[in-house]
DNA sequence: CAGCAATTGAGACTCAGTCTCAGCATCGGG
DNA sequence: CCCGATGCTGAGACTGAGTCTCAATTGCTG
């Protein structure tokens, strides 16, 4: 919980109805679900959530609502080192970037005023407008560097996964 | 063409060697394709490729060979905004980033010293040990903006597709 | 030449994500 | 109160990228 959602959903039922669209009980609990639990999370880990709390959506609609929130900017689609997509939601903070631990498969999240700064310098040396961006950093971070784990090749990422679902 | 491809094949051989495995005409084919014809590259449209010049090699190959070519430095993967790998081959040269035009699909490259070393920096604070990053700028590239091409959402980036192959 | 490990292709499989379609909910008129 | 329109839903078929299995083949090496 820690965090009152409602803004949230209100946010969301706002874009809808500037669609003609409709803020539905499954989209609510959706809404809810990721802004009080999850931070990064990938749909099917979302779908699993729901279906662990007795609260039936189907894939369908979790994608559809996914794709709905990322329209409406309450959610960010991302790219995490894996070879899917995962989600974030945007709790009106500002953008960051991601350092991802090959060997735990933590993310650690940063921003860094001086490089977004620097990538708009380089757009605009290249005549390039910019609309969004995305940095992963692979590595390992420090618990893990001192536990000795030895860094996977970069390649290997993609198997590093702590959770595995979809029923 | 344009290139000698010899240098590659070479080195490939010393990987594999290097494992007790050989260099067969299978790679050796899949080696000069990529480093005679391609820059940024599908797995299938490697695959694609093959097919069109009548040499033989099965989606197995192709992949286990791509595989292989990763660990050795030869190739390198990346994200290019889609939710599938791109490959792009190493030849020597440096690390670069990408500028990737949502109107065309275009990449541009670049790589900035002064970028990589403020990276560096973030990790420093961090306490993170980098291994590898990847950073995409989405956006409009300058002739797509001339044109009045209206930017397509982030999230549609997907969608936009020049190449559709296999089979 | 036999033995053996590495390699191969065909095709089954997985998994994330998309699409289709029939049925349901809601709403504004008549 | 019923009607049609519109939007939403779940089930499950489908897609496309990538992986795995396995029997057959290759290419050493002794």
């Amino acid at each position: 919980m820690a965090h009152n959602v409602d803004r949230e959903v209100q946010r969301f039922q706002d874009f809808l109805q500037g669609q003609g669209q409709k803020l539905t009980a499954e989209r609510t609990a959706l809404v809810r679900e990721i802004f009080s639990t999850h931070y990064h999370f990938e749909a099917d880990e979302l779908l699993f959530k729901m279906k662990e709390k007795n609260v039936k959506i189907s894939r369908a609609t979790v994608y559809r609502t996914l794709e709905l929130l990322v329209k409406s900017g309450l959610v960010r689609r991302v790219h995490l080192g894996e070879d899917h997509y995962h989600y974030e939601h945007v709790s009106g903070n500002s953008h960051h970037d991601h350092l991802i631990c090959t060997a735990c498969g933590g993310v650690i999240e940063f921003h860094d005023e001086e490089l977004e700064r620097l990538q708009m310098a380089i757009c605009e040396k290249k005549k390039f407008t910019p609309t969004f961006h995305n940095l992963q950093i692979l590595g390992v971070c420090d618990s893990c560097k001192r536990k000795g784990q030895h860094p996977e090749s970069p390649d290997r990422v993609r198997m590093i996964q702590q959770t595995k679902l979809r029923k």
